[in-house]
DNA sequence: CTGTTAGCGCATTCAA
DNA sequence: TTGAATGCGCTAACAG
């Protein structure tokens, strides 16, 4: 119990050689199952455990896989880091976490860093440049979450969709002039939900001004709030949920309310979203999902080897309605 | 560039043996100056890294630590993950993460693999029994955050001074009845701050009503709406601030305002905190410092060898009065 | 200050 | 099906 056990001790204990004991702990199913039963009863019993820098010096496997966040405090990405963990822990990997703390420029570097200690790396919402990623991906096995590069393997969000129903939500509620209030120009996801904003919404015959950027956090939500008061809307979209909640509370604090004075939705159905007052209007995105499947492609692609594993078509997303928004000029409920 | 260079490669290049170019890494003062300027260039124009599998096999240290929370979905934790990983970083190590999901029956075996895949551990407020932690403490360099049990190292929370400037606050503002919402018993820090509330409510000459168990989660606090109701209390005082703010949210559902019908005070000051509205008064909670300190506690007792660094004392806490939290009998504002 | 020697624990040849 | 031999890349003794 002092001292660590080795294959040498477990060996000796059962008479064998250590390639045998060795043998079946890796190839299991090419040795006898007598001798192969013994072993396994003899290793526990004296609590052996094969150690893995030794396996690792040979396989030049880990066992460990790595999460990138850009920032682990926006509440985007806990439910996702959570869910990658866990997987991976079923799968038999341990998960190392590295926050770049929003900072693009190290973005690279410290992946690079943390690609070097682990078998493969979930890259979750990455900040950098195409081709820096296409050239990670090129080097190391690795799959993104919410971000979409050719050529790159990823668990992707259907934002077109979410962005379709916010806005046939909207018009059906009697909306025609509706502002989009415009996350970082660094996120991929606000690009694409911006896109698909202008498309839908012009497709549907509204409106759309344009409002922003501003940082996706609970500030860059209250500085958008002058602009969205200016700009003569009956309803926003809000590139996500925290800007969302932080343009509410801004809006609070002018006497505009919401939904009465002004329809706002955001974006990601974090898990505040339904807890702050009023509930706010959004679109759900299934991050525990992609966290999972996420996880599941990368081990296959590391047992496969090459890049064989299917990847799910881009998650659907779900509109949910709650307190932010209402029918344009629908008279207000006597207190 | 194609297969990984040795400390081989990087000797035969500089002419030297591999000895000595493996002391310039590990003990450079132990290298004559010249030959280590030489050894240090040319390793990176071959670009070597140290194999770190090769590197433990011998030192028997990984360069990584592991971390432990209970539910990184609450919002307590994720900025002390993220203080310990930069900081973790900062002096060298890569960061393992494992969530528990506050499975309190698992939690031990989830900690003790863990630590055998790092060098040292750091658990955030750890559910499992003082004896277990003890028994993995006396067989692993570990450190606590947020919990205290004799013998067992950790950078824990002046919760008393925290419950001591809410009492005084409630007082100040005339409240006579107060009731304590309680959250779950596995939660060493709930027990805590509960004793300190009975007692100091007591000292003060404060009446204190308990009201709880319940989850220390927003529906937990949502749950607790009811008894608070019948409990004729002017004031409470919650647990934390995500069951405080789940209370805030019933209470409304119920048509009682806050602070108008009733003064609440949470507990953390997490970030959703200042951000509600109505803002929550709250007893600030330096999570982050916390992370940097037990970092920098752990990377001195894996240095030093054995427990000889200095623990911090308890880390201040700081009452923040926002806007949920109002004198007693005191006339309404003209809305 | 530097080189030589040895081996960390294991998985994998190759024979038997 | 099993055993003996080899070496993964590196660091720690010890000499020199």
């Amino acid at each position: 119990m002092s001292k660590s056990m080795t294959i040498r001790d477990v060996a000796k204990a059962a008479g064998v050689s250590p390639a045998t004991v060795s043998r079946t702990f890796v190839h299991p199913e090419k040795v006898d199952s007598v001798t192969r039963n013994k072993i396994l009863a003899l290793a526990k019993e004296l609590n052996y455990r094969p150690n893995a820098a030794a396996r690792s010096l040979i396989t030049g496997l880990t066992g460990n896989i790595g999460i990138v966040v850009p920032d682990l405090t926006n509440p985007f990405f806990p439910t996702i880091v959570r869910s990658v963990q866990r997987k991976a822990e079923q799968l038999g990997y341990s998960a190392l976490l590295v926050d770049t703390g929003e900072d693009v420029k190290h973005e690279p570097e410290l992946t690079e860093n943390l690609a070097r200690q682990v078998d493969g790396l979930v890259l979750c919402s990455p900040r950098m440049s195409d081709e820096k990623l296409v050239d990670i991906s090129s080097r190391y096995p690795l799959v993104m979450i919410n971000r979409e590069v050719p050529e790159v393997p990823a668990v992707t969000i259907d934002n077109r969709s979410g962005i379709a129903q916010e806005v046939a939500h909207l018009k059906a509620l009697g909306h025609h002039r509706i502002g989009y209030v415009a996350g970082p120009q660094t996120s991929y996801s606000c690009l694409i939900r911006q896109q698909a904003a202008t498309e839908l919404l012009a497709d549907a015959g509204l409106e759309e001004v344009s409002i922003g950027r501003f940082e996706p956090t609970f500030d860059g939500g209250r500085s958008a709030a002058q602009q969205v008061l200016l700009s003569s809307v009956s309803a926003v979209m809000v590139y996500n949920d925290v800007m969302a909640l932080g343009l509410i509370n801004q809006l609070a604090q002018f006497g505009v309310k919401v939904p009465e004075d002004l329809t706002v939705v955001g974006y990601d159905d974090i898990e505040f979203s339904s807890m702050s007052s009023p509930a706010l209007s959004t679109v759900h995105v299934p991050r525990n999902d992609s966290g999972i499947l996420a996880m599941n492609y990368l081990d296959a692609l590391l047992r496969q080897g090459v890049n064989g594993p299917e990847l799910p078509p881009r998650l659907p997303t779900e509109f949910i309605f709650r307190e932010t928004s209402r029918r344009l000029g629908s008279p207000l409920v006597a207190q």
